[in-house]
DNA sequence: TGCGTTTCTTAACCCAGGTCATCGTTTCTG
DNA sequence: CAGAAACGATGACCTGGGTTAAGAAACGCA
């Protein structure tokens, strides 16, 4: 199966940038993950997974973007949200296949390319440089699940905001205050009052 | 280097149970690691790790407890207490050899046995079953980065509290209530009203 | 295009945690 | 053992986010 249809389009370059930039990659190599990746486009709101549901793929952006939530007594928190070039997947329902506990949703019409867990490990059998892919995933998300928690709790609203305008101001213009509030883990008014205050 | 009198006196039966229990162990393998555990006792208020320092060694907790701290604007915050039969590293200094950026400091009078980074590394390729060992800390490390994470989002301090009360009431007995605060967020005067309030 | 919903802002009030200070009690330490 | 230091409880006051409510602006869908 020589170079299907499925990857082509655009993402071709600045994926298989990125990859390069991570491990050694072959041609060849890149060929084999191009074969198994599937693309799914979203409408606005649109999920790509549902609370309860197993996670089969992690999700490569190719535009849009996307966020993942959960329910607190019937209020959601937003967890992080992700965009064009960045991988995510569910990775407590990714790794262990077990019942999601929060849901991925599109923030605006977006196309990723899914890779099927079950063709990720086994390109981690046939193709070793692809385990480098996979411990660098893990260690992202540990990352990123540290710089979170740590962000939380040594930060007021009024900081964790102003670092967010700072590090990601791309983000602040991209999404609705509901939802940077829902994630910053205020109420929107509040946020707004911030806002305010900051000016 | 058969049975060397390293980690005799009382070590054996736990941590082989629970090494058991995670993955199929021969007694040679056993015995292999044994043989790299560096006994250290440590008297309360010492340091096993300090901020700056480059963490290369994990360790399992024979007797006593552990906690790690940082330090933001001058004011301690608590990160996790560890207790006997339990493993820790900084994770994040102990996996890329980077300076930590916490200490790790005995709760009281406390005995580890150290695991040097440089004979788990050799174990992963001697034996293959020790590979394992690594992931499940890894994974251990994540979920619990993720836990608390979450704790701290989601709950107030007084649920937090009756959080800790309920799941971990042996730590609210053991440690100090200074320690307890910095562990939750809060002000050590918080914590005593919230006990307060709470009966 | 127009109506209805959602979003954002503002204001008034409430309340929990922070701050500062005091005061017994306990615990180190010489 | 005694003085000092740390600890824990409590009170007065301050601050900032939550709650509720209302109105204006932007958006979505027919």
């Amino acid at each position: 199966m020589a170079t299907p249809p499925l990857a082509s389009g655009g993402i071709d370059e600045v994926l298989h940038a990125q990859l390069r930039a991570m491990m050694p990659l072959t041609e060849t190599d890149f060929a084999a993950l191009r074969a198994v990746l599937l693309p799914r486009d979203l409408r606005k709101h649109e999920l790509l997974l549902r609370e309860g549901e197993i996670c089969h793929a992690a999700a490569y952006i190719e535009r849009g973007g996307l966020r993942y939530y959960y329910t607190v007594e019937g209020e959601e928190r937003t967890g992080q949200f992700f965009f064009e070039h960045e991988w995510y997947a569910d990775y407590d329902s990714f790794l262990d296949q077990k019942p999601a506990r929060q849901s991925i949703e599109a923030l605006e019409p977006t196309r990723v390319w899914l890779l099927p867990r079950a063709d990720l490990y086994r390109l981690y059998d046939e193709r070793p440089v692809f385990e480098r892919f996979g411990r660098l995933m893990a260690e992202q998300a540990y990352r990123g699940s540290r710089a979170r928690g740590a962000g939380l709790l040594n930060l007021t609203p009024a900081e964790r905001y102003a670092q967010l305008l700072r590090d990601r101001p791309q983000l602040v213009q991209r999404v609705s205050q509901r939802l940077l509030a829902s994630y910053l883990g205020l109420k929107p008014e509040s946020l707004s009052r911030i806002r305010g205050r900051a000016s």
